[in-house]
DNA sequence: CTATTATCGATATAAGTTTATCGATTGGAG
DNA sequence: CTCCAATCGATAAACTTATATCGATAATAG
């Protein structure tokens, strides 16, 4: 036990980087967990899990390897072990404030939406350009002109936008975040934003999905 | 140009299999060339598609390969051309009807929005099971009693569905729509749905999405 | 108590995707 | 007209991700 293979060269803080493919399962297995019934599943196996996801036994146990878990053979993994390393993970139990720019129909639907409490993200306030959507949003969520998303930026010390504005305005609002320290921009318009290097982005694109998923079907159909 | 590296033990019919990064990147191509001044530019070369989309020029030739154009040397691709070609390639001039399921917040704000029709998708109706939310929706569409759905799916000879119900309903409505002669379902239920081999899912989690962005935050912040 | 079997964890192989290299082609400068 | 620089297209290498193999371990049956 005492020549545990550590990372060559590496002074013991550089981990191994996460794959992006198996970051985006980790939540599916958190969801999947969640919804079993915990009264009577106190271990689970990669064998079942890869079954009911429809994945491979040897990528789930991969995937979940990353959290630092460990099962047992013929066993499995203890259940709410499993979830509360999955979460630990991910960072769910720290949340982030985040601050949402456009209430128009999506934003409106990602500010009802109260599942991302549980995901680790707390949208604190939305923001529109236009006087007729400012007010009282849903879930006593309040909607700003724009002019205060600075001050409730620094002030809260907010890392994380989401944009949901029209295409056109997306890149200015992009601007503004960068210039008050907004760290993290998850970004639903369908356009390429720039921002510096330090700043991570990612892109929540419909249409591409949407390609993925008409390929598919016309690929099928011929 | 006699000898053109055809596809060996390939009749003619069987095209290279697209790579999914790859068809994920075409929209945004698509999207980058309607936002250019196609008054100015004639043809674009992809040193500057990289450049302002962030990708390497290598890549963004071997993606635009895959729509069959080709480009002239010193020159670029012809922009009406290329886009074109992808429009083409993604099926996106032979629109597909769709049926959406739940008009709740999310169904609302993807049943308002005008963009997919220009992706070749029409959601041509929604379908809920709540009688207060039936009636006329956003921009002239139906939302109908879900009783409704099985015969408007056969009729139309609709494809593609699209889920926005809750979690605990989707898996009973994509039963629903396999059974209806649905081939291709577009989930935004976090949840994994069960269907026939023949019938496509694009899973469209934002937890996903959030896990990777939140992931990135925090590497950063350490 | 021992044999059996399901499962884990690690290592190795394969498949898929991105990046690099290089010759060929074309438009424009001299 | 000739040379030069930019770009394409194809092939090869590097990297990433997924799958397979195999020994070790623990629960269970006999
Ligand atoms: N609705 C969808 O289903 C959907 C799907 C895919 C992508 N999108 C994208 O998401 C974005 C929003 O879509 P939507 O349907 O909610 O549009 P929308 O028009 O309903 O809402 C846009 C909101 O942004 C506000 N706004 C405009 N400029 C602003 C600015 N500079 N600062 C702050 N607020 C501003 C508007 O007042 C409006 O309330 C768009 O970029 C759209 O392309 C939407
Ligand atoms: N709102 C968001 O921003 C968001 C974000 C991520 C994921 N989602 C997911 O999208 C789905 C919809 O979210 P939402 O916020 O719109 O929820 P919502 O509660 O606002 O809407 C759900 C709608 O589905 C209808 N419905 C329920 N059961 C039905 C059935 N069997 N058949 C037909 N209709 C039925 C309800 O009447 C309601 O109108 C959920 O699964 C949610 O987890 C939503």
């Amino acid at each position: 036990m005492e020549n545990l293979p550590i990372d060559p060269a590496a002074g013991g803080e550089e981990r191994a980087p996460i794959a992006e493919p198996t970051l985006r399962r980790l939540p599916v297995y958190h969801n999947y967990l969640k919804n079993l019934d915990s009264s009577k599943t106190h271990a689970i196996s990669c064998t079942q899990i890869a079954q009911d996801l429809h994945l491979t036994p040897i990528q789930v146990r991969k995937d979940l390897a990353c959290t630092g878990i460990v099962g047992k053979p013929k066993t499995g993994y203890d259940t709410q072990a499993l979830r509360l390393a999955i979460e630990d993970f991910l960072g769910w139990n720290n949340p982030n404030d985040a601050l949402l720019f456009g209430a128009g129909h999506l934003g409106l639907a990602l500010l009802s939406y109260d599942g991302f409490a549980s995901y680790g993200l707390d949208i604190v306030a939305a923001v529109d350009a236009d006087p007729a959507k400012q007010g009282a949003g849903p879930r006593d969520k309040k909607i700003l002109p724009l002019e205060k998303a600075a001050g409730l930026i620094r002030r809260m010390h907010i890392k994380i936008a989401i944009i949901a504005v029209p295409e056109a305005a997306a890149q200015s609002i992009a601007d503004l975040c960068v210039s008050c320290g907004i760290k993290a921009i998850w970004n639903f318009a369908p356009a390429k934003i720039t921002v510096p290097a330090d700043v991570t982005v990612q892109h929540e694109n419909l249409a591409s999905s949407l390609a993925v998923l008409s390929k598919k079907l016309s690929l099928r159909g011929e």
